[in-house]
DNA sequence: CTGAGATCCTGGGGGC
DNA sequence: TGCCCCCAGGATCTCA
């Protein structure tokens, strides 16, 4: 599943791939996975359009244009952004492509289908709802301390809220509870100081390294070469039920929270 | 504001 | 072996 790292390595993927490249066509064959605005189709709105850069928000991947708009792509769970060279053949399941002038195309495919291609106005706030960047300078210890402050809200619940922090999923959100020895059920107003400043510091630890590995490839996530990540190899909780905690020994568990599968600790993580 | 539940999909895993 | 059932998972919407 793409998060923060998987997102950030696709964006940098396709930053030195496609930018500066324009698009002279592009085919669309399932039309609910790409929206424009007012109505406007899509591949005609996009035809002759330059992208001037590409980049990352929470875990969207923002392809700047040289008119000012935007076109922001979520993964979801099983999203790809492929690039593909001219006689490559299709990429399977693709739903949309983007056809480049100098015969690279860029193959948007999805088989669950819920990913979303969206092209936005230059003014357009799309973002207006999404928390902070956790790696951002201004994720500082004393914001996520307010975050957290008087929520009654499980700690792994907020975590994975996108309108406080933006970028975080379930398996980082595991990860990262279970570096700073937190419990995931707990009250979010309930952690001390010292576990609130643990857990500041595992997520953009556990971000940082991961991103670093190109992400995490626990089902069939590649980036937009087609290269699996590496961090999938190091987790150390997230889908190892039964298997000893690698701090403490104890055999990792799995409960359901946020209606999520939640993997962790129950002897090392209070 | 907050949380719960439904929704969208399908590959793949589990059960028999 | 083969078949059927069921479910994960992120964002968004509705409802209480």
């Amino acid at each position: 599943m793409p998060e923060l790292p998987e997102v950030e390595t696709v964006a940098r993927g396709l930053a030195r791939a496609v930018a500066g490249k324009t698009i002279e066509s592009v085919t669309v064959s399932l039309a609910k996975m790409v929206q424009a605005p007012g109505g406007v189709a899509f591949a005609a709105a996009l035809r002759g359009e330059r992208v001037e850069s590409v980049g990352r928000r929470g875990k969207y991947v923002v392809m700047r244009l040289r008119s000012g708009r935007s076109l922001v792509t979520s993964l979801r769970m099983t999203g790809r952004l492929v690039l593909q060279r001219e006689g490559d053949p299709d990429f399977p399941g693709t739903h949309a492509v983007l056809h480049y002038t100098d015969g690279t195309r860029l193959s948007f495919a999805d088989v669950r289908t819920f990913g979303r291609m969206r092209l936005v106005e230059p003014d357009e706030p799309w973002d207006a709802a999404l928390g902070i960047e956790p790696l951002s300078p201004g994720f500082t210890q004393q914001v996520f301390i307010g975050m957290l402050s008087g929520r009654t809200t499980p700690i792994k619940a907020l975590l994975l809220d996108q309108h406080r922090i933006a970028g975080i999923g379930n398996i980082y959100a595991c990860e990262a509870l279970w570096a700073a020895r937190i419990r995931p059920g707990r009250p979010s107003k309930a952690l001390t100081k010292p576990a609130i400043l643990r857990l500041h510091h595992a997520i953009r630890d556990v971000l940082t390294r991961a991103t670093e590995m190109r992400g995490s490839s626990v089902d069939d996530y590649v980036d937009a070469d087609g290269l699996r990540g590496g961090f999938q190899n190091v987790l150390s909780v997230y889908g190892k039920l039964g298997e000893p905690c690698p701090r403490c020994g104890a055999p990792i568990v799995r409960t359901v929270l946020a209606q999520r599968g939640t993997w962790w600790c129950r002897s090392c993580q209070r």
